[in-house]
DNA sequence: TCAATCCGTATC
DNA sequence: ATACGGATTGAC
């Protein structure tokens, strides 16, 4: 009966649209990640593909389909022979471009970010993938790829470093203790929750060969790396690197000697222990796994160049990642440098959509083995990748202000995961993510030893137990710490530069005298005061001393007004205390990349210090308030690594190089910085936190929203056992923030919770907004 | 008994 | 969002 009824209905009217597509006979099935951002939608949607779309409907491909009567876009995530949906299949309404956009494994990696951030794949893509661009997609850039063995190895000639670090319990770490237990893991392509049967790509099984236009190798089908077993997985393991060593490196052989400083002499690599194998094990195609920290004055960008330069002759790709745009560019000229003109794209923000998309295609077509950019590049695809690197991972620039808000490192690191290649994170500082990571043995650390740190180093002194004030009777205005006027002023003699660090404007507010507006100031350092806190106690910006009793010194008043004090001020002011030197700034508004070696006073704010040519003479550190603006969880890490990335710029104090940090030795930072000891600070960091169940010790999240809101997510939220629930405490704009709190084990759990929780909420059609964050990057 | 309407739910 | 199915309602 119903049938009689359904089969006139469909044929008789005038309804039917197209006239009668047919289902293309091998795998009519496509499966299709659609942009919708619904958190209950977040699965793939199966769809036929029709007879004549049957070549353009390839996995990847972006795809117009018919979606609850909307026409939305998607991508195609694989063909299938049929479907598990019981009702009809819609036919795919177009393939809006053949060209395969997104890369099976960039759509693996971004179930997995979407499923550790409790985020939506579609969320995702969106990050992952850049909009398209006709024109561009229609240039054929045919520039073909050149092959990888012209690329001189910068290790040829270096006999091994001797490893004589013990080997701590090398047993096999499983893998997804780092980035994170419990996330996709061993299973490989799976994934937890919605990923609908086998994964999204998985069908794509044949997809790797396509990866291998011209850098292929033999016997890498599933990308894995298991030959050497402990290395694999147990990450760098300093007993194999020695053996590695001299065997004869694969195509060592036909390597050119790369001119220069040989390596041996403790320059570039060889100046790390384990530094030379971990190179020679990248120029093999192995998935070591590394947290380096970068000495002194080290030109980290020529390292990072050679370690892609090591990977690329491995036949392999390379993802980059850097804070900023200026990182970018000096790592770009880096790697022209190594590997010549064309052998990588450097994507950023800074280029017009047109460009940018034309440099994603580059890298999507394959016609480059490296990409480095800023964090968007983190999703680049490259053919075969083998190494993945971030710079400065302690950058909160690393952290992606867009939904799921998924941080780079973190992205990395599971892109390392799923594909089983190399990694590299790197800085001056460590962050306590990177002591997990060692500390886990997912990674292992490469250092130098303290010799060569002591020859690199600058020398660095504190002053905040040094009260005393420079009193130059030519420079009456000049308020610096005596021991910080006087490095200064020797480092000018000498005919170098000075580089300044202060506080980033618009942190917190200085004051002045509400009277009669004379800054006010630190009666012991004459630093610059502030109101920091709900206490109306003035504190020092630089010494941290509360001035309880303050009084103006100019009118006796001894009420204060917030005041800002910025780098331009700090400038003036040392200008005059100075005179006849020029004085620089570099901020937010106008950033220097370089400075020349004569003498000038440079005054930068943190993550704006210029490079100066042979180094600084003297670099001084006065923004040491932030120590102690306890508002956030990572003040002290972020101090520690602003400390770190200026006083690099430093040159060693064999020629000269002092750094004075405006502090008080006592403080653990400080001592830190005074040995240049970023992996003691970050052990102690990680210490403590696990004490305190912070991140990365534990997992937290965060739910932002109305209040009602909150309560309602809370509601439908099953969270797993353990799990803690903090506040909820009022937010910004009449919100609430509530936390929660689960072990590392249960990460996944929460994860999966959330977005459940989330889902439910959608399905519901709830209308007041939740923001999620997992692993929120301001906490407290 | 049928059509109009409402509500909940799936969206291929 | 929009479309559809099932339930409900109300008029014949």
């Amino acid at each position: 009966m119903a049938a009689g009824k359904t089969v006139p209905a469909r044929a008789a009217p005038a309804k039917s649209k197209r006239p009668d597509r047919e289902p293309a006979t091998r795998l009519p099935v496509a499966r299709v990640s659609v942009d919708v951002p619904l958190p209950h939608l977040d699965r793939p949607f199966d769809y036929l593909v029709a007879a004549a779309d049957d070549e353009a409907a390839q996995p990847g491909v972006r795809v117009k389909v018919r979606f609850a009567g909307q026409l939305v876009s998607g991508f195609l995530l694989e063909r299938a022979e049929s479907s598990p949906h019981g009702g009809k299949l819609a036919f795919l309404d177009k393939v809006v471009s053949s060209e395969r956009i997104l890369d099976p494994d960039v759509a693996r990696l971004a179930r997995a970010v979407a499923d550790r951030y409790a985020g939506n794949l579609s969320d995702v893509l969106r990050l992952a993938v850049p909009p398209r661009h006709a024109r561009v997609e229609s240039q054929a850039t045919a520039d073909p790829e050149r092959p990888a063995a012209d690329i001189p190895d910068p290790l040829a000639d270096v006999p091994i470093a001797p490893t004589p670090t013990p080997n701590p319990a090398d047993a096999d770490h499983p893998p997804q203790c780092a980035p994170d237990q419990g996330d996709p893991g061993a299973a490989g392509v799976g994934g937890p929750a919605p990923a609908g049967a086998g994964g999204p790509v998985s069908g794509g099984g044949g997809a790797d060969g396509s990866a291998s236009g011209g850098v292929g190798r033999a016997g890498l089908g599933s990308g894995r790396v298991d030959d050497r077993d402990g290395l694999a997985s147990g990450g760098l393991g300093q007993g194999d690197l020695g053996s590695v060593g001299d065997g004869g490196g694969l195509d060592a052989g036909g390597a050119e000697p790369v001119g220069g400083a040989g390596l041996a002499d403790g320059h570039g690599w060889g100046a790390y222990r384990a530094g030379p194998a971990y190179l020679r094990a990248l120029a093999e195609g192995r998935a070591v796994r590394a947290v380096w920290s970068a000495l002194p004055g080290e030109d980290w960008a020529a390292r990072i160049a050679e370690a892609a330069a090591a990977t690329v002759r491995a036949g392999r790709g390379v993802v980059v990642v850097v804070p900023d745009a200026r990182d970018l560019e000096r790592l770009d000229r880096a790697l022209t440098g190594v590997l010549g003109a064309g052998r990588h794209v450097a994507l950023n923000a800074a280029a017009g959509p047109a460009e940018r998309y034309r440099r994603f295609l580059a890298a999507s077509r394959h016609r480059v083995p490296v990409v480095v950019g800023t964090r968007a590049a983190m999703f680049a695809p490259v053919a075969e990748l083998g190494l993945v690197v971030i710079w400065d991972d302690g950058d909160d620039l690393h952290a992606e202000p867009r939904a799921p808000y998924p941080h780079a490192r973190d992205v990395l690191l599971t892109r390392a995961q799923l594909t089983d290649c190399a990694a590299l994170v790197a800085g001056f500082a460590r962050t306590g993510e990177g002591q997990l990571l060692i500390e886990a043995g997912w990674a292992r650390e490469i250092v130098a030893d303290r010799a060569t740190l002591r020859a690199r180093m600058p020398a660095i002194s504190p002053t905040g137990d040094d009260p005393q004030l420079a009193r130059d009777p030519g420079a009456a205005t000049a308020r610096l710490p005596s021991l910080a006027w006087q490095a200064a002023r020797q480092a000018l003699q000498a005919g170098a530069p000075v580089l300044v660090q202060v506080p980033r404007r618009g942190y917190l507010p200085s004051v002045a005298c509400a009277e009669c507006r004379t800054p006010a100031r630190c009666p012991h350092c004459s630093g610059p005061l502030g109101l920091a806190g709900a206490r109306d106690v003035p504190t020092c910006h630089w010494c941290g001393r509360a001035a309880a009793d303050y009084a103006c010194p100019a009118c006796g008043a001894r009420r204060l007004r917030a005041s800002v004090t910025g780098a331009r001020r700090t400038a003036e002011e040392l200008g005059r205390a100075f005179p006849g030197v020029p004085v620089r700034t570099s901020g937010r508004d106008e950033i220097l990349d370089t400075v020349g070696g004569e003498p000038a006073l440079v005054v930068a704010t943190p993550g704006a210090e210029p490079v100066a040519a042979g180094g600084f003479g003297a670099v001084l550190l006065l923004d040491s308030w932030a120590l102690l603006s306890r508002s956030d969880l990572r003040a002290a890490e972020e101090t520690m690594r602003r400390w770190l990335s200026a006083a690099a710029l430093a040159r060693p104090h064999g020629r000269g190089g002092r750094v004075i940090v405006v502090a008080d030795g006592s403080l653990a930072p400080v001592q830190a910085l005074l040995r240049w000891d970023p992996g003691w600070f970050a052990a102690r960091e990680l210490a403590e936190r696990r004490e305190l169940g912070f991140p990365p010790a534990a997992r937290m999240a965060s739910l932002t929203g109305r209040s009602e809101a909150v309560a309602e997510m809370l509601d439908a939220l099953r969270l797993p056992d353990g799990a803690e629930v903090l506040g909820p405490v009022p937010a910004q704009d009449d919100q609430e923030r509530m936390l929660l709190r689960v072990s590392r084990s249960k990460a996944a759990d929460l994860a999966q919770a959330l977005h459940q929780a989330a889902a439910s909420r959608s399905a519901k059609k709830a209308t007041l907004p939740v923001r999620i964050q997992v692993d929120p990057a301001d906490l407290f």
